[in-house]
DNA sequence: TGAATATATGAGCAATTATTCATATATTGG
DNA sequence: CCAATATATGAATAATTGCTCATATATTCA
């Protein structure tokens, strides 16, 4: 059937670009590329992306709250890692359209 | 082969954020949809998201230059439409992900 | 040519955002 | 219990962004 000829509404829209804001900051892109593979703890991801642990902090944070993260805790560190394979995907997305035509 | 553990350098992780960025804000992703299936000029665009003509031209001219849309003028018209496909498949994967888990 | 229409653009402003710095909380080992 | 370590958080600030309003440019038609 075709669609209707209608824009998204502005609910849905405002969480469409929620979600894709996610992705839209360089520090924030680099977080996740540094946990595209494996889960790291707050110092490592500090170290691999040369940000400050509370800037990083600050930004898993936001990650967290549109779960595009996940944190699990272990003594005194936090390890995280991409919430599921789809924000993997929609990310390898972005790179693939950026790096190949 | 398995992937370096290295996250992505600074100057394409920014060109990855900025490519999102184009759909992290409520008004262009409305936009974006109003393009989904069908080009239009400005001012049925600035109709159908209920935004003034200027606001929207603003926009366009921000998705034009990530090359997100391209402009086909007709006299004194201008109609857009969605650069590719793969910007509408990019753009569908965000709307899935947030109306169906 | 001159009025009307469609779009684009620049300046200015309000809102949002990403960082830093200082401090708080939680966990471990001595 | 105390010091050290890992992370989180709040306030403040600087930078960015999206809008409005006024104006400019381009095109058509009378």
């Amino acid at each position: 059937m075709p669609e209707t000829d209608q824009v998204l509404d502005e609910y849905t829209a405002a969480q469409v670009a929620e979600f894709f804001s996610a992705f839209s900051d360089t520090s924030r892109v680099r977080i996740i590329s540094a946990l595209k593979d494996c889960e790291k703890n707050v110092g490592a991801i500090a170290a691999a992306v040369n940000m400050s642990e509370s800037a990083v902090s600050h930004q898993l944070r936001g990650l967290r709250q549109m779960r595009l993260v996940r944190a699990r805790k272990e003594g005194r560190q936090v390890f995280y890692c991409l919430d599921d394979d789809h924000i993997t995907e929609i990310f390898q997305t972005g790179i693939d359209h950026i790096t190949h035509g």
